[in-house]
DNA sequence: CTCACTTTGTTCTAGTTAGGACTAATATAG
DNA sequence: CTATATTAGTCCTAACTAGAACAAAGTGAG
C-alpha cells in the first residue's frame, strides 16, 4: 500500500540515468534530445515530424525547436513531402550520418558498463515489472491527442 | 546484454509517469516542481536553499526560480539565517500550508490508483531492482558536487 | 589577524518542455 | 463540388533545467 518509496525510487532512477548519461554525451557536443533524434533518423527512410515525435516521444513544438538547432548544425535537413503537402520529412545529412557512426557507438559502450552490472535476469525482470506500472499509469491518463 | 529495451522502459515509464502526475497538479494551479517543494517544506522547520536542492532533487540555479514564483503567489518565504548570513531559511506561508493540506492529499488519492494496480510484493521488487539499476549508475558518475 | 579557499545563493545563457493559437493543406460529409 | 473538420508543423508563452560566472559571507592555516 505504501508506494511512495517506489514513486521515489522511479524518479531517482530516471536522474540518475540522466546524470550519468547527458555529460558523456555533452562531451561529444550534443544535447540528449539531439542525441535521440539522431539515432531514431540514423539509417532510416526519412521520417515526418510527426513520426519522429511518436519514436523519441518529443512533442511537436519541442522538436520544431531541436530540429531548428540540428539544421544549424547541418547534420539533419527537412526535405519537401511530394505524398502530403502539409508535412515534410526529416532526413540526415552526411554530416549527421558521420557524427551517429562515432556517438552512437561510443554512447552504447558508456551505458553498458552501468547496465553490466545487473544480470540479464534482472534485466528482464525489470523491463517487465515497469512495463506493468507505466501500463497502469497510462490506463489512467486522459489522452493526450497524440500530439 | 542487450539493455536497450531496459533503457527505453526506464524512459518510457518515467514519462508516463509526468504524464499521469502532471496534470493532475496543473488542474490545482502548481507546477510539479512547485508541488515537490511545498511538500518537501510542509511540517518540517524551515530549512536552506541548500537542504531544499538535495531533498527534491532541484539544483540551485533552478530552485531560485522556482521559489521565486512560489513567493509571488505567497506560498512561501525566505527568512534570514541568524545562523550563517550567506544562507536563508525558506519555510511555508500559512497560505501556502493550507494549500498543501488539500493538495497533498488528493494527490495522493490520485496517485494511489494507479500504483494500486501492483501487488505490495512487485512494489517492493521493482522499488529494489531499481535501486540496484541506480547504484551502477550513480557509481560511475563522475560526481556531481552536490550543488 | 589576514589572506586564500570554500560555501551559499543569484544571475545569466542555451536549450528543453508542454500546451495552445495559428496557418496551410488535406480529407470528408452532404 | 463545397463547406466543414481534421491534420501537420510553426510560433508563442511560461516554466523548468543544468552549468558557469559571480558576490557576499564564512572558514582555516599561518
Amino acid at each position: 500500500m505504501d508506494f511512495l518509496p517506489l514513486l521515489r525510487e522511479v524518479v531517482r532512477s530516471y536522474q540518475a540515468f540522466e546524470n550519468f548519461s547527458t555529460p558523456h554525451i555533452k562531451s561529444m557536443n550534443l544535447t540528449s534530445p539531439q542525441f535521440d533524434v539522431i539515432a531514431t533518423l540514423a539509417n532510416q527512410p526519412p521520417m515526418t515530424c510527426k513520426a519522429l515525435g511518436e519514436k523519441t516521444l518529443i512533442t511537436k513544438g519541442t522538436l520544431t525547436g531541436i530540429l531548428d538547432r540540428l539544421e544549424i548544425k547541418e547534420m539533419v535537413e527537412r526535405i519537401t513531402n511530394t505524398e502530403d503537402g502539409r508535412s515534410q520529412k526529416i532526413q540526415l545529412t552526411t554530416k549527421g550520418q558521420e557524427v551517429f557512426s562515432h556517438a552512437f557507438p561510443s554512447h552504447m559502450k558508456h551505458l553498458q558498463s552501468a547496465f553490466n552490472q545487473l544480470s540479464q535476469e534482472e534485466i528482464l525482470n525489470l523491463t517487465s515489472s515497469l512495463k506493468k506500472l507505466r501500463d497502469a499509469m497510462e490506463k489512467l491518463t486522459p489522452h493526450l491527442k497524440e500530439q
